[in-house]
DNA sequence: AAAGAATAATAGTATTACTATCATTTTTGA
DNA sequence: TCAAAAATGATAGTAATACTATTATTCTTT
């Protein structure tokens, strides 16, 4: 028997449900890969229908344009975050340690999960670190907005502000909080890889340094 | 009697010093304009020259291109930080009330500066909010910061650094802190207008509250 | 007044970001 | 199982972008 997690996305953010075809399911899993190695700037539907075997005119069925499809695959990965956080916290009382676990989840590298066939979150997460913010640092946010594009970003960190005022009920500021530990942890990493000055990071034992760092910053905030 | 405060630029970023002629101050004066108004994808070199009332040819003979201009921008709003940190933490001995003062700087929206006749600050500020990361989050990040194009925001991270280790020599993450403060700054500030939901702000009081956030972080940080 | 530098005017190329049309293949459901 | 509908492929075309090249004009400097 073969589990299958599948994470449920706004449509708007697709013409048509990429989810539901091959062509569709590969459309997401070639974008990943090739916006992972050159970066979403050099990323194109032609060089994407070329990739797949496909043409632009069927890529263009399925999304309107390549930043719906950037906060497509963007979108997955908070939703599998979700999920995860769900998992990986279930049965767990102590709220710290919870927090801790979130912690690690938002700022570590992950592997790839075999229960999602066609997308590889390992690639996904160095996606999220160098585009994530890209999402929504556009001139046109509000609409996207409107069209509840951010809701799986949403959700997580209103998850994670939760668990951050399990802890401590008075803590002023938990969904600032929450948005804090996952654009740093994304911004630190990145920083450590290619402008190693602006860290105190070096490549060994990297995530376990950003993963202290992270957890000095919230636990003396919330905890003092 | 006018002051003029001069920001030395790297020579890599331009291709014929902008600061030398007045259709160079007029590109700097009208981009920040642009991208502040439109955005930087939506800004074009063409679109600048028909504001400026010049030929893209002439726009292209000070810029190599669009991202350089932006890097240009940007390294000279680091710089303007920098001299404006210096400035006013003169003479201050309490490290505290350094870092707050330096937190303050990064943290809040300036006034125009009336010592830098055709930069506005205020412009230049709301960009960097928005477009600040996209100097560095690109595929290339590598190939520029071989060429120093990144050193103002370094030597920024490294003067904050300093005064970190002021307040406390142990800390062991002055680097990675003071990158921390800069861009946290911006996204709070971008999230409490665009995405509210993700942080703790109104719009009253606005940067009061990110200002209190901010210190609350790095001072329970430093101080435990 | 001549030389040199900067700018303007114009044109042109390759690529990008799409849209449109029509033929072919695949799916589906009566 | 056959016809209709849906999806895909093949091809073409447009407007904008991101440049480069060429020549004419104006502006500076000695």
């Amino acid at each position: 028997m073969k589990l299958e997690v599948q994470i449920i996305m706004n449509p708007s953010l697709y013409l048509r449900d990429p989810e539901q075809s091959e062509l569709g399911k590969n459309i997401i899993k070639f974008s990943i890969q090739l916006i992972q190695k050159n970066g979403f700037e050099a990323f194109t539907f032609k060089k994407l229908a070329k990739a797949i075997g496909t043409t632009e005119a069927s890529v263009y069925r399925y999304f309107e344009n390549k930043h719906k499809l950037l906060v497509y695959i963007i979108s997955w990965y908070w939703g599998w975050l979700q999920f995860q956080i769900d998992y990986q916290t279930n049965n767990i009382t102590d709220p710290l340690v919870k927090l801790r676990i979130v912690i690690k989840i938002l700022a570590t590298n992950v592997e790839d999960d075999k229960m999602t066939s066609h997308v590889d979150e390992s690639l996904l997460h160095q996606i999220l670190i160098v585009e994530g913010t890209k999402a929504f640092l556009t001139n046109h946010v509000d609409k996207d907005n409107k069209q509840q594009l951010f809701q799986p970003y949403k959700d997580l960190c209103r998850i994670v502000s939760n668990i951050i005022l399990e802890c401590n009920p008075n803590y002023k500021y938990p969904h600032s909080l929450a948005s804090t530990i996952i654009e740093i942890a994304h911004l630190q990493i990145f920083f450590m890889y290619n402008l190693p000055s602006l860290t105190d990071f070096n490549k060994t034992d990297k995530e376990d340094q950003i993963l202290e760092y992270i957890n000095n910053l919230v636990f003396s905030s919330i905890t003092k």
